[in-house]
DNA sequence: TTGTACGCGTTATCAT
DNA sequence: ATGATAACGCGTACAA
């Protein structure tokens, strides 16, 4: 392999020059042409290892997941890539798989690894364990937290509005007159989940419906809770006239059966999703809350960005972006069983 | 942060010692307690950097694919990651976003981060150009296809024994008396939905049943495509009496229409699908190809370490893995239209 | 604008 | 078993 040497020695120039050249210093426009040739005729290519040694950089963003395997997940990881590497970094990604000792364990390993920052989706870690890691703590690796938050956390974040998302969609449904609303949520651990409970609750509290604890089901954000949740209330000797799945796995689970029970929406029931699912699957008419999936991943990568640019203004930075509810012909207008209009 | 020199001096040892003791070699059973203590008290960390730069070794696994949406691939990089981290080796992971350019940039820009090794799901990319670059072509940086090849590649790759696969799975509707079925393939260029497809003529020969191009769908192996597959399936003048899709996302848009319908399996249509549809989704009681996913993993992460330790011993080496059919009641006894027993 | 020389933290060789 | 020391390839004062 050539080094810079070999390109000085190849030039006739010194070394600090072929280095001014490579990161854009000021170099003769004759020397230019030459040091390019050099580097075309012997395929130098810059050593990493060497330059991080030097600058304590190694261009590397640790990206830490619960899960590969979630579309919410892959697509932000994508978008985020995009945008870190138009920088110059590029991404480790790892996942945990929703384990809780690979989740502190591998984000341990990604400090050592020396990336330059990091983003989490965090599930079952505790923000002590976070600041107990030193390069965390001393700020030397920034850290974002991405879509979740976690108790006692003070650093960046970079949320969705969840519990308006939830609010706002079965408002919807309370509009047209439910009354008995399935809520299907995901583990309550996950602030995601609480948050979107939080909202279902305080809109039945707003409109004054009573709550009954048997219309909300908990999953644990898998199509097959969704699938199960759903035939769970559907089987209900009550069962609601409206049901909301609160993320994208959920509510394909839940719309299954809906199709496996020949339920038309919204005649035999109305029904609302989570996520793209009008984009990653079929056109599905389904009335959905859009996460800003973009915004989500260019945020976050902004944001470590400037951290790792060493600039710590405004910390730490929460941020709740806003979901947005894409309606669709799935809400049908319930009438009161003993009302005037029966 | 502390280096080895820090060590060093607090322990009134030599660095070398201490280098020693990183390494594994051998270290009075008292230094190796005082070196351990003092690397706890002063909370040393290797430094990356400085180690690859001596060892010309990143530890660094470069993985590229074209997509990170697709199941079959995050699952098969999650279980390549569990491998190759018990060997000390981390995943740069990246997207080329099924773009052409893309690809050849990324897998360039891979080598150029001196990543150790490379995993790549090709599509677009044609074996000269990857053949250009010249970590790859003098065997610096192994490089392992994974699930498809590429015309005129004679280097590693693990593949799926497609042809197989389909071949074993149409077989089955054809001894049922199906005489015509439908086929959901994906891009001809992508040799995995070639080989699928080779699978299906073939059987279709040796079985002596006519080939009606119309029943040949193509589509893009997304969700989307085996929609429209299956639609322009059933709208055909005289449609198939069974269908098979030929990967996981357009066997989901095919069942979706299926329900859609709400055509009974296998009363109505019979239908054999792809990947692992029954243990991602809900229990779907349809028969599927099961890909040996853990095994490619498994065996490309295996094949990638020989190559990394300096071991080109059978090379290049070419792994076609079995498919396994697993049957489910979803294909119906198909009676001919004239026949005796009509 | 260009060159000299040093140091980044580690590994490895060769003594001791 | 341990130590002194020379690389590894690069960036950057500082000098010219």
């Amino acid at each position: 392999m050539p080094t810079i040497k070999d390109v000085a020695q190849y030039t006739g120039l010194s070394i600090a020059t072929i280095s001014k050249y490579l990161n854009g210093g000021n170099v003769l426009e004759s020397s230019r042409a030459l040091i390019a040739e050099a580097i075309d005729k012997l395929g130098y290519k810059v050593n990493y290892a060497a330059r991080s040694l030097k600058t304590n950089r190694t261009m590397m963003v640790g990206v830490l997941l619960p899960s590969l395997n979630v579309p919410f997940f892959s697509y932000i990881c994508e978008m985020m890539e995009t945008r870190l590497k138009a920088e110059g970094y590029s991404l480790v990604l790892c996942s945990y798989y929703e384990d809780p000792k690979e989740e502190i364990e591998k984000l341990r390993f990604l400090t050592m690894q020396n990336v330059d920052g990091i983003v989490l989706v965090p599930q079952f870690i505790v923000a002590d364990d976070i600041m107990q890691i030193p390069e965390i703590a001393e700020r030397k690796t920034p850290l974002v937290l991405l879509d979740r938050t976690i108790p006692d956390f003070d650093g960046d974040r970079i949320l969705a509005d969840n519990t308006s998302a939830t609010y706002n969609a079965v408002e919807q449904f309370i509009i047209q007159g439910h009354k008995r609303i399935g809520f299907i949520i995901g583990p309550p651990e996950i602030s995601t989940a609480y948050e979107r409970k939080i909202g279902y609750e305080r809109v039945l509290i707003d409109y004054s419906i009573p709550m009954d604890p048997e219309l909300i089901r908990v999953g644990d954000y898998s199509i097959a809770s969704g699938y199960r949740a759903m035939n769970e209330l559907l089987d209900l000797p009550n069962p609601p006239t409206a049901v909301m799945g609160t993320n994208y796995e959920m509510t394909m689970g839940a719309v299954m059966v809906t199709f496996e029970r020949k339920l038309r929406i919204p005649d035999d029931i109305s029904f609302i999703g989570y996520d793209e699912v009008q984009r990653t699957m079929i056109n599905l008419p389904i009335t959905t809350v859009l996460q800003p999936m973009a915004d989500l991943a260019r945020n976050t990568a902004d944001l470590l960005l400037k951290r790792m640019a060493g600039d710590y203004g405004a910390y730490p930075q929460v941020q709740r972006l806003k979901t947005e509810l894409v309606l669709k012909p799935s809400i049908g207008k319930h009438t009161p069983v003993g009302s005037a209009y029966e």
